[in-house]
DNA sequence: TATGATTGGTCAACATAGCTGACATAATTG
DNA sequence: CAATTATGTCAGCTATGTTGACCAATCATA
């Protein structure tokens, strides 16, 4: 049942360049029309749907087997990212409303993932760091996408990767990138 | 409540290159180390989540007005770009259960978004098309997800477009890299 | 023509992960 | 002390995925 194995043969197939009928190759220099075509602006419509999906896939699957989600996930992400971060860091962050973080992460403590310590400063402040158990995890997580990524780039090499690097970040809204920008110290742009 | 605001001022910030450590420069070239260090990798992984979210938001924000969501999109979106395709070849591309579609095709086609008609080889076929309203619809959605990538591909240009699709292509699992590769005449590969 | 495979729909039930709104507690800050 | 902030919690809703079972129409073929 994947999409090549369709018996009626209607597998789907843009019907060429179709879509693009007479490329809006407008006014502007001879080059833009080779890559702001409406195909060329679909195919990377479809490309972040399908690359998203697979990216995300084996991690998902790994996941599930712990009866854990890809919101699990990224909690465990970002948390081993910075460990020491607060709630309300994280939920900057993930832009998912409180209640929806309380369940994932309430999760997370209790199976002995997560682990909280008082803000020192501030004692409101539950800071959030991974235990042994989620270090495991969360490396294990990590290393999968990490090979995906690897093996992408060096596939593709490094000025593929400066120009993926350079249309997904500009693909970001703005402050995002701004943040984005920090924390990469050599961060192209 | 913006990532960039969080008072306490830990805002979410990489321990700079901490998590690199000792880069797995390994064994090879010595232009990989450039981008396959951790730090690279994990910003892949960044620009993908933080990218794809700002990337659905805008279509979400206008699809939630009308009462959708982005499993509607989807199903617009694909149905939009190959005009009579069956209900197994959207199956197919979206990967999700029949049920899962079943829901939303429906409402589709209840609210007057998606016609069926018979399939004229195969009359258990019910070929699905956009109807007037929906081809509006798919129109205004796909437009403001077109905008943004134009809007990337121009700032960052050709050369980086090119990467960029590159990258993302080896990102895909193998099947749907094929596929792709099909649909799109001249696909860089 | 009879049988089996395929296309598609449907029902019931469930899980995950988002949301809102309201409210509570504790600590910080002015 | 008062206002704000950080965090948690309760109840309830929605969207979107899942499984498993089953049915009807149609097609392909022995």
């Amino acid at each position: 049942m994947s999409p090549e194995n369709t018996p009626t043969g209607n597998v789907p197939r843009v019907k060429s360049a179709s879509t693009s009928g007479s490329a809006p190759q407008s006014s502007s220099g001879p080059l833009k029309g080779l890559y702001l075509r409406k195909q060329d602006l679909r195919r990377g419509i479809e490309l972040m749907f399908f690359a998203y999906r697979d990216f995300t896939g084996e991690a998902d699957q790994m996941l599930s087997n712990l009866g854990l989600g890809r919101a699990h996930h990224r909690v465990i992400y970002f948390v081993g990212r910075q460990p020491g971060m607060s709630v309300s860091d994280l939920l900057a962050i993930l832009k998912i409303t409180k209640q929806s973080l309380s369940r994932v992460l309430s999760h997370l403590i209790n199976t002995g993932y997560i682990q909280q310590t008082q803000g020192a400063r501030d004692k409101r402040q539950r800071l959030l760091s991974l235990t042994k158990k989620g270090e495991a995890l969360e490396a294990k997580l990590t290393d999968l996408q990490c090979r995906r990524f690897a093996a992408a780039y060096s596939a593709r090499g490094g000025a593929a990767v400066d120009g993926f690097v350079k249309v997904l970040s500009s693909l970001l809204d703005d402050e995002i990138r701004a943040d984005l920008r920090q924390q990469y110290p050599d961060h192209i742009d």
